[in-house]
This record gives C-alpha cells, structure tokens and sequence, in this order.
DNA sequence: GCTGCTTATGTTATATTATAACGTACTAAC
DNA sequence: GTTAGTACGTTATAATATAACATAAGCAGC
C-alpha cells in the first residue's frame, strides 16, 4: 500500500496556509456559536484566535501574556473562563500531559479527538480514527465500564522532525 | 460471547484481597530494582507502598502527607524525587489527567498502559489491549509519526459505580 | 578502616497551573 | 428603564512542580 500522504494533517504539512486555516476555523466557530446562542465575546474570540495560531498547545499564561501585550491585562480566572467556554463549546481541546490548550478542527463534529504531540517542535496533530475509539470502546464494553470521555495522547517526533 | 468477567482488573473486583496485591507488588518491585541495580530505598519503598494502597491514584501532595504522619517530614522535592525513580523503574504510572500516581500493574514487562479511571469512586484500572495499542501504532504508521509515549485515559463510570 | 566518588536526601526558595469568592458591568427581554 | 442573567474584573490563595545548593549515605578501591 502507498503511503497516504493525503491523510496528513494540516498541522503537520510544512508551509500550509495556516492563516486560512485560522481564519476558517473562527468563522465556523463563529457560526457554531451563533446556532448554539453561544455568545463568542471579543476576549473569547481573541483566545480562540491565539490558540489556533499556535501548532503548538498553548498554555493558560502564554495566552495571558498575549492578550496583555494587545492592551488587555486580564488576571487568570478571566483567561480560564474563556477556556472553559471553548471546552465547553468543544471548539478548543485540553492536552492534560501538558496542561495547554489547542484548536480543534472539527468543533462541529462529535468526536473524541487523539492528539500526537511531536516532543521536539511541539506541534499537536489531532486525528480521528474509528479504529482506536472503537478498540477502547470495546475494551470498556468488556469491563462493562461506561466511557464518558476518552483522551489519547501520543508523544513522539513528527515526520518534519525525524531526522532522514 | 459470554461475559468476560475473568479479565476484570483487580482493581475493579469487589473485595479482592487488596493487602495481598500491595504485598507481591512490593515483592516484584524488590526484585526488578535488585535485578537492575536501581536502590529501592527506604523512602521510594514507603512512596511506592502509599501508592499502591491506594485504588485511586495519589496526588505528590497527599503522598507527602501521608510520610508527614508516618514521621518523616519531607519536603516536595523529595517526594517528586521519589516518584521520578518509581516512574523511571516504570513501576509506577503518572495519570496527567488527574495529576496523579497510580501502581503499575505489570512493571516487568514493557508495555503502554491504558487507564480507565471511574469518575465517581476514583479507582483506575490498568489494561494492555494490543488492539488499542496496535490501532494507535498503525495510525502513527500512516503519518510517519515516530511513537515514544501513548497516553490513553478513559474516564467514565466502573461495573461497581454504575446504577444497575 | 580511610578516601574519594556517586547517589540519595534535606532544605530553601520559587515557578507554574488553577480556582474560590466576591464585585462590577454588560446584554437581552420585558 | 428595570431586571435577570451572563460575562468580566479583582483579590487572594490553592495545588502542583522544580531550581539550586547543602548534607549525608552507600560503595569501590585501596
């Protein structure tokens, strides 16, 4: 079989437009939460927009450095409530193995997102495969274990980072 | 197919005999350090022992209280010291979701731990389902993604939580 | 036993991440 | 414009983790 390099995602395809990708991705977060009667404020949207201008996870103080550096000098519990609003709103997803936050890139879908977070640049890629949601479902069907939320992260180094 | 009780953890088993589990625990753990000249001292015995009591994974905090009642009075450091050796010697696993540390149920042998950690008694279960492991391998595989670590946390409601 | 090397632990201070509690301001509905 | 609800501001502190340096304990060679 070939490899399937159509499947990478955009996070990890070097010199992709990511502006664009930043700009759809508000413009649909801006619509989700229109059809949710969601009020995306002007600070949520700038965290929402910090986030997704990172390849790499952002941590709760690094988008508070930010939205100081823009003028704003909010204390953490406002910067923690946006990103609670994000989580909650699925737009944004926490990576507890390094206590940040990044983009989700299919906020409209329900999904439980794996994430592969590159040790050495630190960019995250999100995947969806229905083979391993699926495994760990069943799995916990086997221990009779109600699944509410799945979080799978995988460390390692990412195809720009492996040396040749 | 029948239910598959058999391959419930212990950790999941009503009233197994959890003293005994504790005891072999500590046992192999003496026995793998002494095997790898690693020093199983006095303090990582009592850290690696309060662990392993404990079905819910426990917080550095509560382990150094747990040494302040015991005598000692250590200070931070010297707990996440301890637990830096339990995680190198892999006897032990970090739950990043939770900021916790649990026991390793199969520290012999190499392998990526799957957790499933019930929402509402707290106990974590340890699996190693190579359906779950190998599904994530393979779509690493496809992105050309070097895996070091998998972290897989699924929370949710265990068999002795759930309302029946 | 001593010596010196390595490893482990003690100690002080501080960094990093996150939340509690309460007050003010904005917004939408009436 | 009043009101109810939501969002944000502010102060303080909790919870988790590490840096940096000092002391002590184990161990290898003599």
């Amino acid at each position: 079989m070939a490899k399937k390099k159509g499947k990478l995602p955009a996070a990890m395809r070097r010199g992709h437009d990511h502006a664009r990708c930043v700009e759809e991705a508000m413009t649909l977060a801006a619509e989700l939460c229109a059809s949710r009667g969601a009020r995306l404020t002007e600070l949520r949207r700038s965290v929402l927009e910090f986030v997704w201008q990172s390849h790499a996870p952002l941590g709760a103080y690094a988008i508070l450095d930010m939205l100081s550096a823009e003028g704003r000098k909010p204390m953490p519990p406002t910067v923690y409530r946006a990103l609670d609003f994000l989580l909650q709103q699925k737009l944004i997803h926490r990576i507890a193995s390094l206590n940040a936050y990044i983009g989700c890139v299919d906020p409209g879908r329900p999904h439980s997102g794996q994430h592969l977070i590159c040790r050495l640049c630190g960019t995250v890629a999100e995947v969806d495969e229905e083979a391993i949601s699926g495994a760990i479902a069943a799995s916990a069907r086997d221990l009779q274990f109600l699944v509410e939320r799945q979080t799978v992260e995988v460390t390692g180094i990412c195809v720009n980072c492996v040396p040749d």
